[in-house]
DNA sequence: TTTTTTTAGGTAATCGTTATACTATTACCT
DNA sequence: AGGTAATAGTATAACGATTACCTAAAAAAA
């Protein structure tokens, strides 16, 4: 049905493997006879079959993207899909495939990995974060398949990582804060045990500690993820006799619960009390007033992602090189603004 | 490296021709070698090599989901990651790899399916609407390729489409707001050239016209998908002599607005002006108050897709079909209590 | 001019799996 | 018993592209 190789040699009069020679740019092959093949290749519509010739190099052209997904809970992690569109753009740069497999959990990511380096179903994988376990880094180090993982786990020595900065972003929320002038800031964040949400809580404190400054210890608050959470803990703090005047959010959610709290008070942002929070959700500049926010750029994390995934393809002993990016400041109307030097006199 | 389907035969003591015909469970093996063979694949670790089986196959077990994808309007398309999901989920089950490749134009959708068709690296498509043209549908026709179109195209007549139904929509969000004793409703759309908002609002003028409502035309207003928008169509319904009771708001930012401008006039949802609006975003639930919603499975409409794509492929010439998926009701705090049958009289 | 080197191209094996065609054995009927 | 049919298994040719290894001619060097 579909012509193959030998169609083109034929018609063209010449044999298979001057064809393929041409195919791969091989040199030896005169320029006339060159010419010839291509127009014929034209001529009939020749596309080489991308099974065969994967198959005869020993490879998948397949790059997986393992992720877990919870339906219903894409709110909190809009950022894979964005993350999966940094990757893809740079795996078809270099045509490349990308398969996207989501999983519902580090058990059935497991089996998966299995099947896929088993089968030789791809020639790399990008693990998002939440999809590892110990014993799937470790089946992938041992098998020696490239392998890069988004978000850093605690286990993955062997392996490459990328992951975000996250005790920055708290050190760069209080920085800029300190910059429009707030001094008294609370910190409202996700639930004691989260890792990300200590990491910032660190940044933010790390960095009071290097500039000689202070928070009351009534100030940091532990909640969880929600709306609700972040107006309860943001009432408590407005009950206190020195109120913040401004307040470091984890989560966008935990924002827009404080927000309301402020509001019921009667008092306003960023005048009475600056906001800023992390990761720039569509909710960050819809809500009312648009949010500050210390963001990350996800797209940027998937490209440079699978960037170091397909150089670890062609070249399997690289290395290992683990990066982390960088975030950045997005101000919107829920700080004051910076303080300029006149101010500060 | 790799242990293959030789090392098996040699292994067990059997020719290849043995070990396939177990592998794929065909007749006319014995138990015992059966069992015997299965043991030695189990002991060498042996997995088929997917390449070569499919290179015999003549297929690559891939799918490859086509969309345009512009970064930074993944809020005006949060559905298009919940579709690959759903789509995703069923073609695991059907062993088939799911590819994602991202486009940022329908010229370059063009090419892309051009190579993929002409390569033989997927056996399927599954095309998001906003990625197809004439040009590439008609391609695909031409070249009897089994493919799916994710929201109905207008020229796809020779092919299957999923589509979402957008006047059922309306006219649900339009029963709906009578049940709950609304009767002066007005509807807030997007642009007037929109195929979207324009059925949403045929769907809720022919409800009206059947149940023989009427309802004032300047009550009817087109707009842009912002909070903006919604504020201002918003401001200028109430600012007429007699006020809507309630509001149907094509789009979650044109509600979002809405709620603004209806708090300013110190009314109330639901009790003064209910409001519905359609697609469940994040955002929906979140904002105060929680919207009501017509909502559409789209995780779902991703496995019906992937199921019917699944279907021709492994029957190309099977008839087309197309698909509409129903909308469903959301009631959340944006709209009164359905009056029951006492209220009624 | 002869020898060597480079260029141009062909032959055939190969990748791992499957399918077709075959042989050999066993079971089943009259 | 003799013949047919079913069962169990083997040998081998594909699938389409690539490549190592040839050969022959042309070009360069001696």
């Amino acid at each position: 049905m579909a012509v193959t190789i030998k169609d083109v040699a034929r018609e063209a009069g010449v044999s298979v493997a001057t064809v393929s020679k041409i195919l791969n740019n091989k040199p030896y092959i005169s320029e006339k006879t060159r010419q010839h093949v291509k127009e014929v290749m034209k001529q009939l519509d020749y596309h080489p079959n991308a099974q065969a010739s994967n198959f005869k190099y020993k490879r998948s052209n397949n790059i997986i993207f393992l992720a877990i997904t919870q339906l219903h809970t894409a709110f909190h992690n809009p950022h894979m899909f964005e993350i999966l569109c940094g990757a893809e753009s740079v795996t078809k740069k270099k045509k490349y495939n990308l398969s996207f497999v989501g999983v519902s959990s580090t058990e059935e990511a497991y089996t998966s990995v299995l099947e896929i380096v088993g089968r030789n179903t791809a020639d790399g994988i990008l693990v998002h974060g939440s999809a590892t376990s110990r014993h799937l880094v470790d089946f992938l180090v041992k098998s020696n398949f490239p392998h890069i993982i988004i978000g850093r786990p605690p286990f993955a020595s062997a392996s490459c990582w990328i992951d975000i900065n996250n005790r920055m972003s708290g050190q760069m929320a209080m920085e800029y804060l300190e910059t429009c002038g707030y001094s008294k800031i609370a910190f409202l964040g996700g639930p004691k045990s989260d890792e990300i949400s200590r990491h910032r809580l660190q940044g933010f404190l790390s960095y009071m500690n290097i500039n000689g400054l202070t928070t009351q210890e009534d100030f940091i608050k532990y909640g969880e993820y929600t709306k609700e959470s972040g107006f309860t803990m943001m009432e408590e703090l407005l009950s206190y006799g020195t109120l913040p005047d401004a307040v470091i959010c984890e989560n966008n959610l935990i924002a827009m619960g404080a927000v309301k709290a402020i509001e019921n008070k009667n008092l306003s942002i960023p005048k009475d009390i600056g906001m800023i929070t992390f990761d720039d959700y569509p909710l960050s500049q819809l809500i009312d007033p648009p949010l500050t926010v210390i963001d990350i750029d996800v797209y940027e994390m998937g490209n440079q992602a699978a960037t170091i995934l397909l150089r670890k393809i062609n070249n399997k002993n690289l290395s290992v090189q683990s990066f982390v990016t960088l975030p950045n400041l997005i101000v919107r109307s829920s700080t004051r603004n910076p303080r300029t030097k006149k101010d500060a006199l």
